[in-house]
DNA sequence: TTGTTTTTGAATGAAAATGATTGATTTTTG
DNA sequence: CAAAAATCAATCATTTTCATTCAAAAACAA
């Protein structure tokens, strides 16, 4: 059975049913474990479902909430402590580009309401934003159902119209030699123009994604600074050499 | 049965009967008390629940509805007939623009899925387009709070990229005289805008717009087709005689 | 064909989830 | 009130699932 075969295949799965385990995909597609753990994997990554132990599940197309497995995550926790460090940079009168990300989103219950402009492709953000009084300009485009993200020709095009004192990112790689990486080619480009358009740029990323390395280049490591949670001292090294990094610990 | 698939039943069991013993849902799901007790911490711990001695109860957050309830089930159907109907005026291929506002939303679900392109500068439309995984375009602008609508300067440029088989607009007043009309200068501009792009307009307005004023005009009748449900004889006779009028009938 | 890349399946140890057990705590019962 | 019963948190061994690695198989190109 071929790999777009299986694809469609568990999607289909997943539609109906909800949930899938790993082990109905194995009998049914009578490959091995390895290969379906491999199609999960890609999947997962296209944002097409989500990854749960023992299978996959479909991804609820809600704009906001993260599910109720992550919610009580210690993940959570680490993301709200690198978001919450990251809006203190924010000061009033700042105008900020806010990346699309689930991160980033955790950034706005302490961002500094008054005085501020807000820019974002992220349509997860909108709700919270506006729901904080903030004033929010959204970048026109083609909306991406996977990432909930406005991207595309037309969202390069409205970037042009703005500048930023502050940008925050959200990536999926950060690497010595390769910089910064998302898997979404088109998604990699508004990053980089963001950052372009911001006299200071900060990625977001808990320590997961060190060391690794999406499809898509937005950048080197020396154009934004990394705020992060944890990273032990070799890694540590390693990127201080390249660019500012700010480790907020517990 | 997998952690994700237990909590959701859990939580719906909690929806339903407000509270649920521990031994109870070891026999439903057919696992272990531990397993339980382990998934109610953590359920607990992403505020989902309230664990009680014996099991949890069920958590009365903000989980408030649109609480207008009772007042427009009455005008929900007939916005909703107006909206069904104006959907089937929709063929695969078009591409169309959804003006903001709580009528056009009703059209989605019963919008073609395939093959549409949908231009929109209502936040509150993304949702239920995404769901229905119909090609979305947003317009770029100021998120204006009151009526999640995207307006401003970069919305009326983004606006200048398209052009559209189809626009469905709503308005707050129409009047033999003084046309569309709508509370906001901004919102106006872009309606007219739209308007002026698309082969076909057509306003959506339940009997309530009739002969009402509001501030800022978006164009005289004879610019748009009007969808409405009820109509008395004299006034569909001054509107006929203006422009082209459909009144859907229960 | 031959050499190269991609896909696959199996094996490994690490990580996560599970079920049983313990003794402490709470609730119910007499 | 005190004893009994039920429920609880904490711990541990077992099982399951996971990521990673590597070599064989398959698909591909020259």
């Amino acid at each position: 059975m071929l790999t777009p075969e299986r694809h469609k295949l568990i999607m289909q799965l997943l539609k109906e049913k909800g949930v899938v385990k790993i082990q109905d995909l194995v009998d049914i597609t009578e490959t091995s474990e390895s290969t379906i753990r491999r199609d999960l994997t890609q999947l997962e990554e296209g944002k097409y479902l989500k990854r749960i132990h023992g299978g996959a599940a479909r991804l609820q197309g809600k704009l906001q909430e993260p599910s109720m497995s992550e919610k009580s995550s210690r993940n959570l926790q680490q993301k709200r402590q690198i978001a919450q460090y990251a809006a203190g940079l924010v000061e009033g009168g700042d105008s900020i580009y806010l990346d699309a990300g689930s991160t980033v989103t955790e950034m706005i219950p302490y961002l500094p309401a008054k005085e501020i402009v807000v820019v974002t492709n992220g349509l997860m953000h909108i709700s919270a934003l506006l729901e904080r009084n903030i004033k929010t300009f959204l970048l026109g485009g083609f909306a991406k159902e996977q990432t909930k993200a406005i991207i595309g020709r037309g969202a390069l095009a409205s970037l042009e119209y703005y500048r930023f004192d502050k940008c925050f990112m959200g990536v999926n790689g950060i690497h010595p030699q390769f910089g910064y990486t998302t898997p979404d080619q088109d998604e990699a480009m508004i990053k980089q123009k963001a950052i372009s358009l911001s006299r200071e740029a900060f990625v977001l990323a808990d320590n997961t994604k060190f060391s690794e390395i999406a499809f898509a280049k937005i950048g080197e490591l020396h154009t934004a600074a990394i705020i992060t949670n944890e990273l032990d001292e070799e890694q540590q090294e390693t990127y201080t050499s390249k660019t500012t990094i700010k480790v907020v610990t517990a």
